[in-house]
DNA sequence: GACAAAACAGTACACCGTACTGTGTTGTTG
DNA sequence: CAACAACACAGTACGGTGTACTGTTTTGTC
């Protein structure tokens, strides 16, 4: 049951996920059953039923709704400002803590295949995966990329890395992710660097 | 009610331990109740509930008996093997399926403070942080890794790297994480020698 | 104005984790 | 060796959860 039909069903369904996501940024994912949200929009339980079918999809739309790398993916094309851009598109997340639960939990209680969540997340990393790998060959090209390694490998690695940083960040708010992005930034272009000056001047090497 | 005292009691545990661990790598971890494995170990619900006290303690529990960070860290320590045992103490968490979902589920469901198992993960965190950091240094002095980096930095990153790699294996078997140790070793000697190079030749960038 | 679909409310149910109560068993201590 | 307290359970009860089932009202369409 993905979409209404009527008008009013639109609305309410909207206002279902606002609550949702009130509720999960307010008082954390595990006050989120689908009576709290139906009190916080104004309606019985089975009317939430109704509109989601279930919990994990409620919550799958709900953090659809937000999903940060389908929102504004300006730049994060472009080899020359990627690192920049992606810094930008990270720091946006840490104010929002619960939507990083949402994320993390749903992602985690979604991992066995023939639940709700799992396509969505199946798809979203695949996704992910064709733009990631898109934009490391371009940096490969570019020379600020060490071409010895799978461009898919490292598309992985990135996402891995935000995936665990998000999770970690969970338990350490402290933690800055726009230096963990300046870290990954001089790894990849120095092992880039690297890899130009092995190729020019072999001898050069110890 | 971390030990038992009396002998019997002791050996009991350890059959729900192992039940609980049956019960996740054969039905996965949404088949772990305290019904469940107290049917497959035995006894009532509330004997389960006796020795553990809480589900999520439990779960703890028989998540650190299979910790392998903590099991085996010969060589860890050693920055010229340090990458080689790496490798070598992942592949066997590739074939433990019910291990990872174990993993992964209860360190987010551990997320928010006050829970059972938070402490759990946080001094485990800690824990490897701690040695994170101190192998980190010894490859930075011994020239392999880029000194422009916090050797704290780096450890934060390989943790939530190996958490990130955890989670999405459960979504996609095919990943090699040999192949991802590779790369991240690619970077961090890519990036030092770079480092050395910039050092002794400045005028040798473009 | 009929009529079907949508948009709910109300109720019921199976299951969950956990708190409470009772009873036999075990180990220790005088 | 008897007393006694802690342990090791079983039985029961309870509040809360997601979900399926059964109406009833509202909405849009022909």
């Amino acid at each position: 049951m993905p979409k209404s039909k009527y008008a009013k069903g639109a609305v309410k369904r909207e206002e279902i996920l606002d609550a949702t996501l009130k509720m999960i940024a307010q008082h954390g994912y595990n006050a989120v059953t689908i009576r709290t949200v139906a009190e916080q929009a104004g309606l019985s339980k089975t009317g939430v039923v109704h509109h989601f079918a279930s919990k994990q999809e409620l919550l799958t739309e709900a953090l659809a709704r937000r999903d940060e790398w389908g929102a504004d993916e300006t730049g994060l094309d472009e080899p020359a400002t990627f690192f920049d851009r992606l810094r930008e598109s990270l720091v946006g997340d840490v104010a929002a803590r619960g939507l990083i639960e949402l994320y993390v939990r749903l992602l985690a209680e979604s991992a066995q295949p023939g639940t709700a969540a799992h396509d969505f997340f199946t798809l979203r990393y695949k996704g992910a995966d064709e733009r990631g790998v898109a934009i490391w060959r371009q940096l490969q090209d570019a020379g600020r990329c060490p071409q010895g390694i799978d461009a898919h490998l490292l598309s992985v690695i990135l996402m891995s890395l935000l995936d665990g940083l998000q999770m970690r960040l969970l338990y350490d708010p402290s933690i800055d992710i726009t230096s963990v992005i300046d870290a990954l930034q001089i790894l990849v272009e120095g092992a880039a660097e690297a890899e130009f000056v092995r190729d020019v001047s072999p001898a050069s090497r110890a």
